[in-house]
DNA sequence: AAGTCGGGGGG
DNA sequence: CCCCCAGACTT
């Protein structure tokens, strides 16, 4: 392993930072001498977790409208946060997002401005009480995310596989942290992750860094070296199309778990054997299972779901969340359900 | 250390 | 199809 002079490292890629910074709606211009806003930095970090740049932005165009500070999303009823937050996925974040406001706001609106105080607030791990001590605060944080865990493996060509390798990428991206521009330097990398230093096809001759890589021009695309990955296991399960004199039966499901606290049709579980038809739903209705199943993916199983449908019109009506058809696209349904939503109006309608 | 938790874009 | 993405939390 070789070692790398950080301070020309740092230099190389900051100048590099300078002329190609991303423009993103939550970034401040590098070395534009103004302070981020920690709110919007708080609130794009929680956003970006997991997720890509261009799947955030709009979100963030329109959680910063409608709620411009912490105490306004503070104050905000949490199914308006979920429903903002429908199609984003990983709901828990928009759970934490939401209690993380609270706290703020309890403790006076303001952010803590180190990593230690931001790590114990909810939904802040590692990474993004870092990310947020660096760009917003200007703390010599050492930020590590998926993409700087990638740009440290090829720097390094460090061959030990993924998980294992997590400790030793770390140490290298704390050896080259700069006490200086801490937060341009944590974007640059991560710009130089996403356009640059790709997982696929790295665009090594166009790399700012490139004389210190070990892996520029080597097969830089072997690293981060991982593990195979185990296959995705197949579930099935019902959701229930419940009608009634026009309107759609929904309900907000569970507040822990697989999309907990989203606006959802009934279903069934979700198992690993197709489910025989019990339609335990409003027993005695006449349901029919409609032709089209939705099928859905989710990071570690895959999903087929049946619709059923049965009307119970002139009968007593069910409590619950009634929706007329045309309300259901903009109900706050995560993506499963605004597919289960369509695929069913289309069979109806063919019906008719 | 391993499992859970969404969704979409690109090869 | 598989991969990955500005990861956190639970067990």
């Amino acid at each position: 392993m070789s070692a790398i002079d950080a301070a020309r490292f740092q230099a190389d890629l900051l100048a590099w930072y300078d002329r190609s910074a991303r423009d993103l709606p939550w970034r401040i211009p590098p070395d534009s001498g103004r302070r981020a806003d920690p709110y919007r930095v708080w609130l794009s970090e929680i956003m970006l977790q997991q997720t890509t740049v261009a799947a955030v932005i709009p979100y963030f165009e329109g959680f910063t409208q409608r709620w411009p500070t912490v105490e306004a999303l503070a104050q905000a009823p949490e199914e308006d946060v979920l429903s903002a937050w429908a199609g984003l996925g990983y709901y828990a974040r928009a759970r934490n997002l939401i209690a993380c406001a609270r706290a703020v706001a309890a403790a006076g609106g303001r952010f803590p401005q180190d990593e230690a105080g931001l790590r114990t607030l909810p939904g802040i791990g590692a990474y993004t009480a870092a990310a947020i001590a660096a760009i917003a605060f200007g703390e010599g944080a050492t930020v590590v995310d998926g993409n700087i865990e990638r740009v440290m493996a090829r720097l390094h060509a460090v061959e030990t596989p993924m998980p294992q390798a997590k400790a030793q990428l770390r140490a290298h991206a704390a050896a080259l942290t700069p006490v200086r521009r801490p937060g341009d330097y944590a974007q640059a990398l991560m710009d130089l992750g996403a356009g640059i230093c790709r997982p696929r096809a790295p665009a090594c001759l166009a790399c700012p860094v490139r004389t210190h890589c070990d892996a520029a021009g080597n097969a830089p695309e072997r690293f981060p070296v991982k593990a195979a990955r185990a296959p995705r296991p197949a579930r099935h399960g019902i959701a229930y199309w419940l009608t009634h004199e026009g309107d759609v039966l929904l309900t907000r499901r569970p507040g822990k778990g697989l999309l907990g606290g989203m606006t959802s049709f009934p279903t069934s579980d979700f198992l690993d054997e197709r489910p025989s038809p019990v339609l335990a739903q409003a027993p005695g209705a006449n349901w029919r299972i409609l032709p089209v199943p939705v099928e859905h993916g989710f990071t570690h199983f895959s999903l087929t779901l049946a619709i059923a449908h049965a009307d119970i019109s002139g009968r007593p009506r069910p409590a619950g969340l009634w929706r007329s058809q045309g309300e259901l696209e903009s109900a706050g349904l995560p993506t499963l359900f605004k597919k289960v939503a369509r695929a069913g109006l289309a069979a109806l309608k063919e019906d008719a």
